[in-house]
DNA sequence: TCTTTCCATGTGATTGTATAACATTACAGC
DNA sequence: GCTGTAATGTTATACAATCACATGGAAAGA
């Protein structure tokens, strides 16, 4: 992969712009604890750790880093173990997969319902997420004309951000 | 993945429907063959082979699928042979690669400027690609509104195909 | 024609991603 | 306490992708 903890600008990328970061993850988990709750949902703590982790880094993470992480923290340390609380969060609308970068990232907005697209960036691998009504139902109806039963969107645009930008064009 | 060779539906799913198929072969052929010569670029026989593999089964088909195919025609076994045909087919629009199941297939419109969205069948793996101009444009402007700068797009939906729903009814 | 250069190909080794298969633990309900 | 179920832990392995380096052939220039 092209990440490289090296890499300054790319600390704090949030959808391309500065933010009070600290907010995120306290936020995030007690939306997530909150959807569990009404769902019915277990919240467990690697589910937790995992979730906070993605908040905490607010970029996409490869599933080994992921692990890396746990394993620092003292949970369970092999593969299955970041993969399945991974496949809770995705299931469930709390993460999402970059199925470009083969990682995952927190959801920006956990409590609509959401067709989301991402903007990716192939110098800094920052990840933006944007609501994409519109490309959703454009494909909607292209499904809908051969009958093909849709039940997951993924919309991924790969390209520079707009810091990226700046130093290119410099 | 689901991918069952004894699914004997998944044999000739192209876009969804029934075709003429030793056409695809030939006519996807020609037309790289022609692309090539115009814009200057070597056809060499791994890349040819590579892009009759892909239109042969009209398929995604993982690397290392295609991999065993090149060796049972003794080509190069090794990983690189085949991504480096693939990385060329890919960049020069004769094939894409459906991130979501890590596999690629060929272009089934080569001579159009393409945005590409793909229709994925979680039950039998087939394939169709649509044109989704609306798609494309509905990311463009959210990129625009934030200042990225798109460079590739990949839209992808899973669910079931038009086969696979009227099974599951059943 | 010869040579230089570039690109494509080939091979071995390695790293990263994901899952299969199975054993164990935690906990709710009886 | 027993039981059923969901979550966790562990081993091993399949699949995907890249690195590093050597070889060979076609095209461009001397």
């Amino acid at each position: 992969m092209t990440s490289d903890s090296s890499n300054i600008s790319a600390q704090s990328p949030v959808g391309f712009s500065r933010h009070d970061h600290t907010v995120c993850v306290t936020d995030g988990l007690l939306a997530a604890e909150a959807r569990c709750a009404d769902e019915g949902l277990r919240f467990t703590p690697v589910r937790r750790k995992v979730l906070e982790i993605l908040l905490q880094d607010h970029r996409a993470l490869g599933a080994y880093v992921i692990l890396d992480r746990l394993r620092a923290e003292g949970f369970g340390s092999q593969p299955p173990v970041a993969y399945r609380a991974l496949d809770f969060l995705v299931s469930h609308g709390l993460a999402h997969k970059i199925e470009r970068l083969n990682a995952f990232i927190a959801c920006a907005h956990p409590n609509v319902t959401h067709a989301p697209a991402f903007m990716i960036c192939r110098l800094c691998d920052s990840v933006a997420e944007a609501q994409s009504e519109t490309a959703r139902s454009a494909l909607d109806s292209a499904a809908k004309a051969t009958g093909f039963q849709i039940e997951r969107t993924a919309v991924e645009a790969e390209g520079l951000c707009p810091t990226c930008v700046e130093k290119t064009d410099a």
